[in-house]
RNA sequence: CGCGGAGUGGAGCAGUGGCAGCUCGUUGGGCUCAUAACCCAAAGGCCGUAGGUUCGAAUCCUGCCUCCGCAA
């Protein structure tokens, strides 16, 4: 089939070499280069660059709703528009243009976490199952009508980086699978429950401070959530800490020390200090920091980090 | 030229003109029923790199390399 794909992150780039080995794939849109990182280099999306690297021809439309960009694209008769994280709403007029419709990869078991940042959310919210669902794309975001599923699950080990990775190897052969179906003619449409919907909005970095006041089971799953971006974060006095892993501890862990806290304290309050590392009461008991950055120092183990820092019981954490 | 921080023994840091230091680790020895605990000892750094100032530079000046934080 002639395809016409859309993306821009390292998400999308799986599919699109899925997309390029089985299928012909005519153009690519992505996102414009940006400025990016230290120094304001003008950096390519990922997708460009593997695009260019297979000599396909690429289009970073500012707005692809408007212009001349609709013609652009029907006249490259595309017989599917694939759509992955793309970052740019399609028109209905857009929409319209393939024989066989936009098909959008998502990473979540919809309708659950349509949106943005659907990895993300469901590492925080404690799921233990996610997935990929490749859909019919309609005007709305993530509503249109579901094509395949494919579960993946979270263990607790995982952070977002490592269930990103997954999900995109995924998403790459679950549309391999759809387009296929499509071709023969044995898909089935399945339309989205919208009460069992839920969204994932696109994360920065207020959602990623720490609210000490939630339960350590909470407070880890949001460690795990926000890595390797935004990255968790608190403030150690007045200095920006990012917490990169925790561990949530149980109160038998906890009972050699317990007796020492003060009366009193409140969330956030470093209340015990080891060589595993530094703990921090939470809503509903204890939390240690396992790997973090303080400032614009470098990355390191809390063990490493207390080697040359002097940290203070009752310091606490904002 | 977006703003800023940093490069010192294996790790994390101190040292801002005069013989290179701390904590941890490592190695050897001791104590102990035992130990990740404790005690003693040792090894290990041309202080990122190139040049300059100076009687003398980790420390001051300049170029370069590398790493990181913020903003977008």
């Amino acid at each position: 089939m002639k395809i016409i794909f859309m993306g821009t992150p390292d998400f999308a780039v799986g599919t699109l070499e899925a997309c390029i080995e089985t299928h012909d794939v005519v153009a690519v849109f992505t996102q414009p280069d940006k400025p990016k990182g230290r120094g304001n280099k003008m950096t390519p999306p990922p997708i460009k660059v593997v695009a260019e690297a297979h000599q396909i021809p690429v289009m970073q439309p500012d707005k692809i709703r408007k212009g001349d960009w609709p013609d652009k694209i029907r006249s490259f008769a595309p017989d599917v528009i694939v759509v992955v994280a793309y970052g740019q709403l399609l028109s209905q007029e857009i929409l319209d243009i393939p024989k066989f419709g936009c098909i959008n990869v998502h990473a979540s078991l919809l309708p659950k976490y349509r949106g943005a940042a659907p990895i993300n959310w469901a590492i925080a919210n404690g799921e233990t199952v996610t997935g990929v669902t490749t859909m019919m794309m309609d005007a709305g975001i993530d509503t249109g009508d579901m094509l395949l599923k494919f579960e993946v699950a979270i263990t607790d080990g995982m952070n977002a980086q490592t269930l990103h990775d997954l999900l995109a190897d995924a998403g790459a052969s679950l549309l391999v699978k759809t387009l296929d179906m499509m071709e023969a003619g044995i898909l089935k449409r399945e339309k989205q429950d919208n009460e069992a919907s839920s969204r994932a909005p696109m994360m920065n970095k207020e959602i990623s401070k720490i609210d000490w006041q939630m339960t350590s089971k909470e407070i880890r799953n949001r460690v795990r959530a926000f890595n390797p971006w935004p990255i968790a974060h608190t403030t150690l006095n007045d200095t920006p800490l990012k917490v990169f892993e925790a561990t949530s501890i149980g109160f038998e862990e906890a009972s050699v020390w317990q007796s020492h806290i003060a009366p009193g304290t409140k969330a956030g309050t470093i209340v015990h200090i080891d060589k595993l590392g530094i703990y921090i009461m939470t809503g509903d008991g204890f939390i240690r920091i396992d790997t973090l950055q303080l400032g614009s120092n470098k990355r390191m183990s809390t063990q490493a980090f207390l080697l040359g820092n002097d940290i203070q019981i009752g310091t606490i954490l904002e």
